[in-house]
DNA sequence: CGACAATTGTTGTCGTCAACAACAAACTTC
DNA sequence: GAAGTTTGTTGTTGACGACAACAATTGTCG
């Protein structure tokens, strides 16, 4: 079993009402996270929350979450790409990528071309004010990631994304 | 705008069937990211995808997710918590985690005993064979961590930790 | 050629999760 | 004691991942 780690940190730390059979630790200061500290996927949670709500926050006043960011940069950067490609290349289930698409392209971003090679698939290709849109928002998304920047250092975001370049 | 940044990668690439008005790009080879590749935010989302995969098949046989464990281990660290101080240091919503407590009381993992000094409050607690559960947990959770560790590698999975330990 | 398998987009359901809002009970503050 | 706050609870909403099933179309292979 090892020796057991219990408490992260040993500080004293003025306790609130240590009562015996009361609920302790009204505030979150002396609450010790145990194994979680050692765990890649807890800290890795907790970042990617942050990260988010930033970049929500940030394309806020555009309405653009995350993921159908990458969508339009995909489709931007790759026009006449299928639902498939775009769905695997990202990570997205292709049903998923099905709501995506229709709000993008009830918002006049996407449009979806009957393929005709392929009668199954949509060629699926950035609308001109889709174009001139995600322009936009990637200013906005440089100004997101000069907020990371700001928060975990400029070296240790490059590192970041060096180590996890793997998982693009 | 500069220059566009269109293909991450020069290769040529046998392409399936490059058609101009059809859908391209069957497989997910020659897809570029664009902007994309410089977004720690969507490198972060599938690492945390692939480990909290990783996770819960780890912990399958015992079917505890990551929010379980994370849980089970604060209260094993801390006996006695409110639920409040549960949420608020793993930044779960106490609504959220009055579901979660639910599940894990059902299962006679943890125990709500109700406070004598507020009567609002929950001490939480492990059952006995919560406690043992947990050591089990713990060693399954060591075991996926091992799997992170040959995913990234040794000295990347500590300095990820090392960037990323202001977020726990 | 023609039956059968595979692919593409779509629809639907289910469960997890974050974010709110509202509420009763209990506590704090003044 | 009245007003405001905190704690636990219930409920709703929406984004998201994971499946399953389906029609239309295409590919395969005997």
């Amino acid at each position: 079993m090892t020796a057991s780690v219990a408490r992260a940190d040993a500080r004293p730390s003025p306790r609130k009402r240590a009562g015996n059979g009361a609920a302790r630790e009204i505030d979150a200061e002396g609450v010790g996270l145990d194994a979680l500290v050692g765990h890649a996927g807890y800290a890795v949670r907790r970042f990617q929350i942050w990260i988010f709500q930033d970049f929500i926050k940030t394309l806020g006043e555009v309405d653009i979450r995350p993921t159908q960011y990458s969508v339009l940069t995909v489709i931007g950067a790759n026009p006449g790409l299928s639902q498939m490609a775009v769905a695997k290349r990202l990570g997205i289930e292709r049903a998923r990528l099905v709501h995506l698409l229709d709000g993008l392209e009830q918002r006049r971003l996407v449009k979806r071309i009957k393929s005709k090679t392929d009668r199954r698939s949509h060629a699926l290709h950035l609308t001109p004010p889709g174009e001139t849109a995600l322009a936009k928002f990637k200013r906005l998304a440089a100004e997101h990631e000069r907020h990371v920047e700001a928060k975990i250092g400029k070296a240790n975001r490059e590192r970041l994304l060096q180590i996890l370049a793997g998982f693009t």
